[in-house]
DNA sequence: GTTCATTTGTGCGTATGTATA
DNA sequence: TTATACATACGCACAAATGAA
């Protein structure tokens, strides 16, 4: 009924991952090597090597060669108190998030809009990267009024934390008032800085947060690597 | 610096869309046509297809040709009252859940577990479909315990409403205890019931609803389009 | 109901480009 | 610089699904 040759191939690499015969790290034959021994065309392997690195299983390195990841997908929790650090530590992953570059620039479409500013308005930009165990997993940047927030990215970069600096406004809570996530294709660059490969998707995760009264404080636009991460909502009143 | 001679028709095609040249349902010319035109293979060809397909732009289908894809991604909110009707009427388009087929099944595992169930327990096993202008964009399962509920499936596909079921076991409030997300490729059934190319990753959702004190009441896998849909979490506390 | 032309799907072979060590 | 290994591209052949004759 079906040919699909190419299966073959992609269910022994995947038998080999399951039993442990392949573990993270590995390198796998070339890809010459693997059509000789199954005795099918290179085209044949490429397409199995794709669709495994696609599920983010294989990562396969132009000039290097192709190898098995590690594949642990991190849980990320969105709800009304949504903080990073609570979310990742405990599985016990390192996490680091660093800051990448910092502008202030004129606020973009989307972030005028979330954040109820004149087209006009100076926002500060802060692109972030996030690691977990120095694989990249997400990477974004988070916007705020330059005007009610000066020095926000500075005060941010000493005090580590969101919360804390937010403290240093007046503002001693604040809460995700919106979240939207959906799937497509990674673009070039994207797939290059999560170091993935460039066909496996993305999420993207746009997000207001605000003060409790409803006044948006901030938003952000997170790319999030599609293979390594799942979303979670709890609905508890914390 | 690269090649990517694949690009130029994806770039042509995309173009040819943006300004109506070609618009929803128009058929593309045959894959040999378009790589004599544009003076390159036919895998190339096939490769610039094969991209818009994944975004949801095109559809290819065996036999019959390729056609321009309407792409209106669906918003659907999941909070503390995750309601269907609610969720896709307000944006205009025609919503129909289907049910397909209903069991009374021994728990899988992953439903046992849910609904703190004991291993042999049976539960009732109700599976759906959600068209979106006759375009499938989601489907999967909802369980019930079958002691606790016995008749579900039959009440509701009368009420029509799983809200006006629940009323008539006595509960007149539940809400969405916890949702998780994540995104994988789509395997070739599931492309065959959502109608979309196989390349199409998938949107995993799982679901438990509970009573207000957090007992488990149902739990549901539901398989949704990636290229079709946005999920949005407001924290409005209605 | 069967046949047949059309169109996409799969697969092989080959050549050359490009990143890495 | 050189060798290795993956990336892109062309051409050809045949399989499978579709729809119309």
């Amino acid at each position: 009924m079906i040919k699909h040759t190419w299966n073959t191939i992609r269910d022994e690499l995947v038998e080999d991952i399951r039993s442990g015969r392949l573990s993270a790290g590995d390198k796998l034959p070339t890809e010459p090597q693997l059509a000789e021994r199954f005795s099918i065309g290179r085209h044949s392997v490429r397409k199995a090597l794709e669709a495994l690195a696609r599920e983010g299983r294989l990562s396969i390195e132009q000039g290097r060669g192709t190898f098995v990841e590690a594949l642990p997908r991190l849980t990320y929790t969105i709800g009304k108190r949504t903080r990073l650090r609570r979310n990742l530590i405990p599985q016990g992953v390192t996490v680091e998030g660093k800051l990448v570059e910092a502008n202030r620039i004129v606020a973009p479409d989307f972030v005028a809009k979330a954040l109820l500013l004149n087209p006009s308005a100076k926002v500060t930009e802060s692109q972030r990267i996030t690691l977990a165990n120095d694989l990249p997993v997400a990477f974004g940047a988070s916007y705020h009024c330059a005007e009610r927030f000066p020095e926000f990215v500075e005060r941010r970069d000493v005090l580590g934390s969101t919360t804390e600096t937010y403290r240093t406004y007046g503002i001693q809570d604040y809460f995700r008032l919106k979240t939207t996530v959906h799937s497509r294709p990674s673009r070039p660059e994207e797939s290059k800085t999560l170091k993935q490969h460039p066909d496996v998707p993305v999420l993207v995760v746009n997000a207001i947060d605000a003060l409790p009264d409803g006044t948006p404080l901030s938003c952000s636009r997170v790319i999030w690597s599609a293979a390594r991460v799942t979303f979670t909502m709890e609905q508890t009143d914390e």
